[in-house]
DNA sequence: ACATTAGAGTGAACGCCGTTCACAATAGTG
DNA sequence: CACTATTGTGAACGGCGTTCACTCTAATGT
């Protein structure tokens, strides 16, 4: 029945974006009262904050494959796309996973408990992928520390992403192709991380 | 009058946040009846844009000193710590201009207007200094597109205000102070558009 | 087989919100 | 002084999240 409601959340949530997704709305969808929807979730912050951790738990996966590569410096490249791709497919769901301020209260159990665990916490793959690179010795001595690199890096495409989301309709600014934009952040910033004759640091 | 509920409006929304800017609230605190500010304002997405308008030209007024610097890439710097100090000290303010997608319709006369004129829009003020230190050659061949340059310097920036204001307090993460993460990313970025020769390339 | 009980689901209501509209009050002009 | 345009109001509408007393149903205990 949980799954039932964040379904029809989800859809009406992906389609309409955030400011369609209404209590009334989602139990007209599923044909509930909107009251029956307390039974299931506390509140509609939780029932959100339900959809945000599903949404996280799909990020993760879609980062496997990137796991899957061969150098360090190639997954760290490329889990940087695959986090890309899923903020230009899925803009609602990055909107709602990485722009909205979520109250503070009432932690759920699972994100509490995956906490800083790379299997269950995207920063924290990310940050362990970065320390694998660290530790193999292609980076520079500036930039050992991974979470000031993690957070670097993190920004760096989060920018990208949100501004797009933002104002890719803007008039007024030519927006560059988001895959020039993202090459040339990856390109600069790792680039500018790695030492000069590490593998592949030109690219 | 305009200015009177604009006043009531940002203290207000400086003080608690944009959900806390609601046409009620705003006509208590000016002591009118709520209806009142339809004779001033079409609309509430009117009055919030007149609220951003106002703000883009503070921050435009918070860009002159860096303009004021001798090199160009002195003045391409401390815009960007402006951009973040800006961002840093008036966090809903920011949130509100850069982080919130405007309802498409109902352009403004003035925004409109010094759309692309750097005197009026901050977008086109960067592009303009970043185009200057391109056509002094401070800049290797590979970055000599003044939008594409501007556009991932402030993603950049963007990047790290945008996750400071959304995630500052998020447990698991370990922010690294927000002056290190700007100091990174503009080096990083700068030092690595610029030519190697080029002065203060390596700071 | 029947009474009891726990839980799912409802309908009506509350207090917010943005917005509208007919109307009162006021100011300005011929 | 009459007429008109503007300013401000009160009440209402529909939608929102949320609560609460209530029904109904299905399972349980004896």
């Amino acid at each position: 029945m949980r799954v039932r409601i964040m379904e029809a959340a989800r859809c009406l949530f992906a389609k309409e974006g955030y400011e369609a997704v209404t209590l009334r709305r989602v139990a007209d969808a599923i044909e509930y009262s909107p009251a029956a929807i307390y039974k299931y979730f506390q509140d509609k912050d939780d029932m959100v904050r339900a959809l945000v951790e599903d949404d996280v738990a799909v990020l993760l996966d879609a980062f496997q494959p990137a796991l899957a590569k061969c150098t360090p410096l190639e997954r760290l490249r490329t889990l940087g796309l695959a986090y890309m791709d899923m903020a230009y497919d899925q803009p609602n769901h990055y909107r709602l996973m990485f722009m909205t301020r979520m109250p503070a209260g009432a932690k759920s159990e699972a994100l509490e408990a995956g906490r800083g665990d790379p299997n269950t916490d995207a920063y924290a793959l990310y940050v362990s992928v970065i320390a694998d690179c660290i530790s193999r010795g292609l980076f520079r001595d500036e930039f050992l520390d991974p979470e000031l690199v993690a957070q670097t890096l993190w920004a760096g495409l989060h920018g990208i992403a949100s501004l797009h989301i933002t104002f890719c309709d803007k008039p007024g600014v030519a927006w560059r192709p988001v895959r020039d934009r993202v090459r040339v952040m990856q390109d600069l910033l790792i680039g500018g991380m790695v030492k000069p004759h590490a593998e592949g640091s030109a690219a």
